[in-house]
DNA sequence: GATTGTCTCCGACATCTGTGGTAGAAACTT
DNA sequence: AAGTTTCTACCACAGATGTCGGAGACAATC
C-alpha cells in the first residue's frame, strides 16, 4: 500500500519497481497482494493501459494508519499514554522530541 | 500472556478463569496456545499439580512490549515521531497528556 | 474396582499472509 | 501471421493464529 499511496495510482510493474531493489519479490507476488487487497477493498481498478489494470487505493494512508494505530493501542487498553510512557523509559522518545512535537501542536493552534 | 503475566505462574485451568467470562474460549484453546508459546518460548513448565502443568512467563511483560513497540514502529520507518504526531493530530494526545510525560521524565531525570 | 471428571497430547480446520509457479489471453515485434 | 513479451486469473504451499474435538492417562468418588 505505501507504494501505492506514494504513486497515487500505479500498475502492478509499477509497483513492483517501486520496491527498493534489494528484497524485490516476484511480480506474482505482487500481483496476489494486490488482488487480496482489491478484495479487502483497501483499493481498486481504474482503468487499463494496454492489457494492464491501474489501481487506485481506495483509502488514504491516513485512515489506514489510524486504524492501525487505533488497533494497536487496543492492545494497550485502548489509551496511549502507556505506549508513550514506554517510549520514553526505553529511550527511543527523548525530551526534545517531546518538546517539538508540542511547539508543533501549538503552532497549528 | 496478559493473564499469566498478571498471575505469574498458573496452570491451563487458571488461565482459562482468568479470562472475561463472556468470550472466553474452551479449555482446549486456551492449551493449544500455551502449547505453541511454550514452543516459541514464551512461557515453560516449572511443575505438576496433581496431574496439571503449572506455566510460568518465560519472558517479562517489558520484554514483550518492547519488542512488540518496536516491531509497530517499523511499519513507520522506526521512529516513534509519525507516531507521536498521528495520535496528536487524530486528537488521541493531547498537550496535557505531554506535559504529564515530560514531567516524569524530568523527574525520572 | 467401576464411574466420572480433569488433564495432556495430538490432530484438525479455517483464515491470513508471504511467496511464487502455470496457463492462456493480449499486445508488441518482426 | 508467427514469435516474444507482458498481463491476468488461478492454484499451491508454508507458517501463524484462532478454535476446537478425540483418545487415553490419572485421579477422585461411589
Amino acid at each position: 500500500m505505501e507504494a501505492l499511496w506514494s504513486l497515487g495510482r500505479a500498475s502492478v510493474r509499477e509497483l513492483l519497481e517501486a520496491l527498493p531493489e534489494e528484497r524485490r519479490p516476484a511480480y506474482t507476488t505482487v500481483q496476489t497482494i494486490v488482488r487480496r487487497l482489491e478484495r479487502k477493498e483497501a483499493l481498486h481498478q481504474v482503468r487499463k493501459i494496454g492489457n494492464a489494470h491501474v489501481y487506485r487505493p481506495s483509502i488514504s494512508r491516513k485512515a489506514a494508519y489510524g486504524r492501525l494505530i487505533s488497533d494497536f493501542l487496543d492492545l494497550f487498553g485502548g489509551s496511549p499514554r502507556p505506549l508513550i510512557s514506554h517510549l520514553v523509559e526505553s529511550g527511543q522518545l527523548g525530551l526534545d522530541d517531546l518538546k517539538e512535537v508540542e511547539s508543533e501542536l501549538v503552532a497549528h493552534h
